[in-house]
DNA sequence: AACCCCCATTAACCTATGTTATAGATGGTT
DNA sequence: AACCATCTATAACATAGGTTAATGGGGGTT
C-alpha cells in the first residue's frame, strides 16, 4: 500500500522545494520518478570517495553524511554537512573526478540516478532546474559562511553558529522539535567541520552547557534559547533569508516559463 | 576603429571559455552582447554591499576585486578573489540581498546586464549558461579548498596554497609572464583572505622570501619554483585538474544539445 | 620640502588553541 | 560478564599565531 501520494511530496527534497516554491503534477512525478532508485548505506559508508570519479547523482533522503577534504597527512576538514532532502553531485557532468569525499555518519537511505537525468530535467523542467541550481547556489553561501567562521570567529563563536546554522536547515524538512534534535556526529567531526582540536571542541561545548544555552544528552541536543545563541555565533538575519525562500524565485522562474512559452 | 572581432574573442571571460570549449559564432556574438555595457571604476569602490539588493549581473574584465562577507565588529573575512573573466552574481535572480559585498582592489572595466539576461541565455544558449554554471561550480571548489587552508593548513602552507591558486587562475587568462605576475593586494587583505593577523602574514611572507620560493617587488610577485611552492602548499593535483578543462564538459554539452535538436 | 597618509616591517609580549596523556563512559560482541 | 573499540572528559603543558607598539619608506598634495 506505498502508492505514490501526488499531492504531499513524502521525500525530504520534495518537501524542501515546496517550502518556497509549488510544483505542478508532472514536476512532482518526475521528481518522484528521480528519487525511485533507493539504496542503503550503514554508517561511515563513502557515498564518494575524494580522487575519483563520479557515479550517480544522489538525493539523501534520510540519515546524515559529510563532504569533507583531506590533506595527504590525514589533517581533514568537514566541508558541509549533507541533511535529509540535501543534493550531492548535481554538477558532476562538469567534473572528472571528485576533489572532496561523502561519508555518511548514520545509515543512510540514499537515491541515485545518472547524470544525464540533470540535462533532460534543464530541458523539461526548467522550475525544477533553477529551484535546484538555487540549492546549489544556497550550499555555496552555506559554505563561504563557513569559511568566515572558520577564518574569523572564536570557537565559541563558531561552533554557537554552526548548531543554529543546523538547527535551521533540519527546520525546513521538519527535524526539529521544540528545539530538540538528533545531532549524530562525534565531537571529532564536528572539530573538522570547524578547524579546532577535539578537546577544544570538547572544552567548548562544556562553556555552552555552563551557560546553559544547549543541553546534550548523548546524540540529542537541546537549545534553550535560539536568539541567544544566535547572536553568541552572530548569525546574520541576512544569512537567514537567504535560507528562507526569496519571492524572487517564483517570479524569476514564473518568467523564464513564460518566455519560454511565448518564444517556442 | 575597435570593431568586434568575431573569432578571438577579446574578453577574458570569452578567452576562459574558449579555453575548454569552441564556441559557435552566435554564442560569441551573445557573449559580446552581454558584455557591452562597460562601466569603469576607482580603486577601492564597492560594486556590491553585503545586505542590499543586488543590481546587475557583473563581469571583471579588466582589474581585480574580493568578495567578502563582515561581522558586524568589523572582523572580515574575503571569501574569493574576483578576476578577469570572473562572474559577479549569477545566481543573483535567485537572492533577494547579497550576504557579501564586492570591492574592487584596483581600477576596473565591468561589464553589466540585466538579470533576466541570464534567463535568457539558458534558454537560447544551453551549452553556454552549461558552461557558465560550470565557472560557478568551479567557485564553489576554490571556495572549499580555501575553508580546507584556513580550517587545517599552516600559515606558511596557506600562504604559499593561495598564491599558486592565483598564479593558475590568472594564467588561464593571459595574465602570467615567466612565473611573474602582478598581486594588487595590501598584507592586510591577504590576511582576511587567509584568517590570519597582518602581522603573521608580514612574517610569513617573509620566511617564503628566505626560502627563495618567492620575490616580491613591490606588486610584483614571481614565483621561482611552482612546484616547489605548490608542495609547501600542498597544492592538490586533483584540484588542479578541476581548474582545468574536464573532458566531459563538451561530452554532455553536445549530448544536451542532441536531445534539444531531437526533441524540438 | 614639509606634511600626511597608508602601508610594510620588526620586536616584545600575550593568549587562544593545540598536544599529549590518562581515566572513565558507553555500547556492541562473544 | 568479560572484552574491546569508540567516544567523552579533563588536566598539564606547549606553541602558532595574535596584539600592541614603534619605526621607516613611498607616493601624493600643498
Amino acid at each position: 500500500m506505498t502508492r505514490a501520494q501526488a499531492n504531499i511530496p513524502s521525500s525530504p527534497l520534495g518537501r524542501k522545494i515546496t517550502s518556497y516554491m509549488s510544483l505542478t503534477d508532472e514536476e512532482k512525478n518526475f521528481l518522484n520518478e528521480l528519487e525511485r532508485n533507493v539504496t542503503r548505506h550503514g554508517s561511515r559508508s563513502d557515498l564518494l570517495q575524494q580522487g575519483e570519479r563520479y557515479g550517480c547523482v544522489r538525493v539523501m533522503r534520510k540519515g546524515w553524511a559529510i563532504r569533507h577534504k583531506a590533506l595527504p597527512d590525514g589533517r581533514r576538514q568537514v566541508v558541509n554537512f549533507v541533511l535529509p532532502g540535501d543534493i550531492i553531485g548535481f554538477y558532476c557532468n562538469l567534473f572528472e573526478t571528485a576533489d572532496h569525499g561523502v561519508t555518511t555518519l548514520t545509515p543512510a537511505e540514499v537515491a541515485n540516478f545518472q547524470p544525464e537525468r540533470i540535462i533532460e530535467l534543464f530541458k523539461l523542467f526548467p522550475r525544477l532546474a533553477a529551484a535546484l541550481a538555487w540549492s546549489g547556489a544556497k550550499e555555496e553561501a552555506i559554505i563561504a559562511e563557513r569559511l568566515l567562521s572558520v577564518g574569523r570567529r572564536t570557537a565559541l563563536e563558531r561552533t554557537a553558529h554552526l548548531i543554529v546554522e543546523l538547527l535551521r536547515r533540519l527546520s525546513i524538512v521538519g527535524l526539529v522539535e521544540e528545539g530538540r534534535f538528533t545531532l549524530p556526529v562525534t565531537q571529532e567531526i564536528l572539530a573538522d567541520a570547524l578547524g579546532l582540536s577535539i578537546v577544544h571542541i570538547n572544552r567548548t561545548l562544556r562553556r555552552l552547557r555552563d551557560i546553559g544555552l544547549i543541553d546534550l544528552a548523548g546524540q540529542q541536543i537541546t537549545v534553550h534559547d535560539v536568539k541567544q545563541l544566535a547572536s553568541v555565533g552572530q548569525f546574520d538575519e541576512l544569512y537567514l533569508h537567504l535560507i528562507q525562500a526569496p519571492k524572487q524565485l517564483e517570479h524569476a522562474l514564473d518568467a523564464k516559463s513564460d518566455r519560454k512559452r511565448a518564444g517556442d
